[in-house]
DNA sequence: ATGAAAGCGCTAACAT
DNA sequence: ATGTTAGCGCTTTCAT
């Protein structure tokens, strides 16, 4: 309909007004009388209105614009971004994402000036380049990084990955499981270290089966996990159950557990880490550890809203508490494996 | 280091120029002695200069920001989302991305209108919603559609669905393949049409059987590719392959083959479309139709930047080509059912 | 080839 | 409570 947008100039022409009180009108911001202020919001709803962001960004002022950037390669990543949209559209913020692929090793330097220019801050998702943080250090921006960066000099939200790895291997025990395979992820990661440090200290304190066969390397994607499955499922031993890293590798390892003409959960119970989709949508479907991504998203823009508002983060670390979600991929061991635990040490195959 | 980012007017000042030599220089526009623009540049690059996008756009020019709207929910979206970041970098171009959930029924006016406030144009892709598209007729920026949005005014880049799913019916064929179950993506979507259609074509085409059966409901998503491909297993006389509209779908399809204790591809042959990176890390590799992602995005950032120069688009609809991708989830059809292939009608089960 | 002036749409800072 | 002024960083247009 309209041709082109109005301005600001032209909701104060209209209803008689100056543009600054057009501007606090618009802005939900004092100094304006509430008749006026109505009536203004009306003109302005009536044509149309929409502000320049760059605009307001340009002449020193807020654009109500949060910026992410992230790897958009893992549904892990999309769905936090997701998530990190509706939370900030809930605080009356839009989000604008700057995607980053892997092979990508541009300097972080000009992405946030260029950033800056039209975002009020900035979250960072960068679960596979913990590095990367450090050099955005002198930022001259609001910013908050989810997941990884505990180098960074900024406030990071995560889950508490240690507390997760142990809710899972409490859950196999629970089970009855004593000889627990373990599928890393990449260990570049503090996530996955912290889940590779639950796992063992668990296995020492519950007093399961300390093999050192049985943690192999994954790298927190499906072909990992594939691999990884299928070296446990080779063991003269196999394990009874299995803890992987991350969904995806579950996923993976799902699939080499079948291939080994093993059933999940009554031969190999399996669980993984994240509670990412197709963890409810692969069948059997995942027992998990969830990673409260709505949390964790909303965490992230109240934080960074925060320090845009100027006010202090809360915290240096914002550690969220992940959930276990059991579905159909654990059970108890077979019962020939149980009755096989007292003299297990004699068993050789 | 530098507190702030420098200016063009610093540029310009430290140059001894003006900020119009300044920019011309910085922008390669013609009017700069040789001379004066190496300086400039020379300059520009010691002090770190970064453009001010939102200042350029602002002042009427041109931000070398593309925008795209996507849904970030699916492996195919972000993959493509990936491309077009590249493409646009390689011809100067950065890219920034609006993210659009499913469940958001937001009027797509006003997000037009704030991209349009920092982007010269937009790449819209939304597989999952072609009504969408209409509304953003009287948009004031260039825009280009990939994948769906048949029925909106601007130029579209798609495969050729119609030629993909032909290339998949024929692949089986040539395999041995006569029954041939077939899961349907999401009916509201162009793309899914184009393939069913092939489907049925080629099906009669090539004297396959044409048993209503064999064709069922999928949803374009895992969970739908292994409720409908359970469906098949069940029937009386199942399929020897099954060609699944999409990969999610196929991998939901290969979980469902599995539980039926039947494998791929020694009892069921599956193939699916799109060529997403799971389909080459599920186990057996998935043989399937590659969309040409690259390609995709490709086109769409170069049509878009011709339309920003003010060219007009060469086509209303750029059709690419797909490419049959055998990998191992296809093989002949078992011998005893090539057997029953001439009395095959007296065959009960 | 170069520069000066004007203005994009908006908001801080300083009026009144 | 409201308005005026100045300026954000840039590019257009119109000089020279």
């Amino acid at each position: 309909m309209k041709k082109t947008n109005p301005t600001l100039a032209e909701i104060a022409r209209v209803a008689g007004v100056s543009m600054m009180t057009a501007s606090r009108a618009v802005n939900n911001q004092p100094g304006v009388s509430d008749e006026k202020r109505a009536e203004i919001l009306r003109i302005a709803d009536d044509l149309g209105y929409v502000a320049n962001r760059a605009a307001q960004r340009l002449s020193g002022g807020r654009s109500h614009v949060i910026g992410v950037i992230a790897q958009l390669h893992t549904l892990f990543t999309s769905e936090l971004v997701l998530g990190i949209g509706s939370a900030g559209r809930a605080a009356n913020y839009e989000m604008l994402v700057y995607s980053l692929s892997d092979a990508d090793n541009r300097p972080p330097g000009p992405i946030l000036d260029l950033l800056s220019q039209i975002v009020d801050g900035v979250i960072v998702i960068l679960p596979f380049q913990s590095d990367y943080l450090a050099s955005l250090s002198n930022a001259k921006l609001p910013i908050v990084t989810i997941d990884e960066g505990n180098d960074a000099p900024f406030p990071k939200i995560m889950t508490d990955n240690y507390q997760g790895a142990r809710l899972a291997i409490e859950h196999l025990a629970a089970l009855g499981h004593r000889r627990i395979g373990f599928i890393a992820g990449n260990e570049g990661l503090a996530s996955a270290r912290d889940r590779a440090r639950a796992f063992h200290d668990m296995r020492a304190q519950l007093g399961l089966d300390a093999d050192p066969e049985l943690v192999v390397h994954g790298n927190f994607m499906q072909q990992g996990g594939f691999l990884a499955a299928q070296r446990l499922m080779r063991l003269a031993e196999p394990p009874t159950a299995i803890f992987a890293a991350n969904d995806m590798s579950a996923v993976g390892a799902m699939a080499a557990i079948r291939e080994s003409k093993r059933s999940v959960p009554q031969d190999i119970s399996l669980i993984g880490f994240d509670d990412v989709s197709v963890a409810n949508h692969v069948h059997p479907a995942l027992t998990t550890i969830r990673q409260p991504l709505t949390q964790m998203s909303r965490a992230a823009v109240n934080t960074l809203l925060a320090m845009i508002s100027g006010i202090a983060p809360p915290a240096e670390r914002i550690l969220l508490s992940p959930e276990l979600v059991a579905r159909e991929s654990t059970a108890a061991p077979p019962l020939e494996k149980l009755s096989q635990k007292p003299g297990r040490k004699g068993m050789t195959r």
